[in-house]
DNA sequence: GTGGTCTAGACCACA
DNA sequence: GTGGTCTAGACCACG
């Protein structure tokens, strides 16, 4: 459940997930992150590892570290939601690029997105 | 113009471009790549770089080495619109998840996708 | 408006704000500091934090504590004036190393404040 | 020579002084720092510590790190000017802020820094 | 208990 | 050779 893809720093991965869990709603705006020695025992790694994910997190605001009592998600809710807008204008930018990139018009890449969905229906979680 | 993003492999950025250029009919089967010194010097990256790249699209297989001759693009056509099927399947597949990761609908994909596409209506390369 | 900066202890950023507040005047000589506890409330932090607050203060000598009555701006003006020019020496030191640090001539220095000054002439509280 | 005071974080005094000594411009633009082994050792510090104070300039700006080369001082001379002039700006601001904070008018504050400058006038690195 | 810093030592991918 | 990541283990200041 708590594996890690190797070849890319798992500091990264799990500062992205956490990430994701924040924006997803999952850890709300004021909730305290796992301390860094809770967390490197959850996920089996070391502390210094949690500790640049943690700063990294910080780096980008979604998290705030109070001294001596923790780490907090961001009450700054107006942050999370710039970055929701943020990041979905960017994937889909990516996306987009990366297919045209490839020679395939706009035409096609709607169609195949929406074969996609089509198709995978009812796996998205309710 | 030729300038790589840190932090990801150069070797690959190259071979992705080079891939792209390939599906995209820029580069057409048969034609030969620049000798490794010659892209070498394109790109300004050391010889090493462009060999592992070279190597790395031979295993793709978008690409052959005749010894003595140079690199080409492969002629198997049937690959390369295999793989043009692949990785779009794999773009689309990527994209998605990553958009549910960050809690966005099916709806507000295609959503979004919409939007952005008649937003840059015109401004596909031509 | 009570807010710390991290990654600098809270109890040296509030006794500074405090000793701040005597070498100004706004606290007297003989005045009574808030106790413990209730300037913990006041400026929302833990009564150990205002515990060493007042011990530094102690320490630097603005402050006496009479047990049983509290704490109270020192008596000794003497202490106060040395201080104040004291910290005066020290601070303008410290500010002209560190700009000379980052190669500023000391005509540039002089320039700069001057500047610095014209510019905010009427900002200072009255 | 190159001793570390307590206290504060040994690479952010690092990161300090290297920073100092590329806005002195005793290391241009383009210059190539020791690599993150030699400068551990001259400094006398681990490797890691080396590492986080070349990751703190690079966030900075006035450094940039290529893989498998090193690590180099920025090209971007604008960036290195306007952070002498934000640095400059700031520290005055700071000081004046200070000063003003222990009760000290504009008129004490720019005698007492003429009074300094002129008491170490031959100090100063030529 | 919490985060932060540091060390020693190891391994890896990249140029 | 270069930077980057990771671990194990230690110590510290702060709340």
């Amino acid at each position: 459940m708590t594996e890690f893809h190797s070849s890319h720093p798992i500091y990264l991965q799990l500062a992205e997930r956490i990430n994701e869990q924040i924006l997803r709603g999952e850890r709300k705006p004021g909730d305290k992150l796992p301390s860094v020695r809770e967390m490197a025992i959850q996920v089996k790694v070391n502390q210094n590892t949690v500790q640049r994910t943690y700063r990294e997190l910080e780096g980008i605001g979604t998290v705030e570290t109070r001294r001596g009592q923790g780490t907090f998600v961001t009450e700054n809710t107006g942050i999370l939601n710039q970055m929701r807008e943020r990041l979905k204008q960017e994937k889909i930018s990516q996306f987009v690029q990366g297919m045209q990139a490839m020679g395939f018009s706009n035409q096609e890449i709607e169609n195949g997105l929406q074969i996609f969905l089509r198709h995978n229906e009812g796996d998205a979680k309710p």
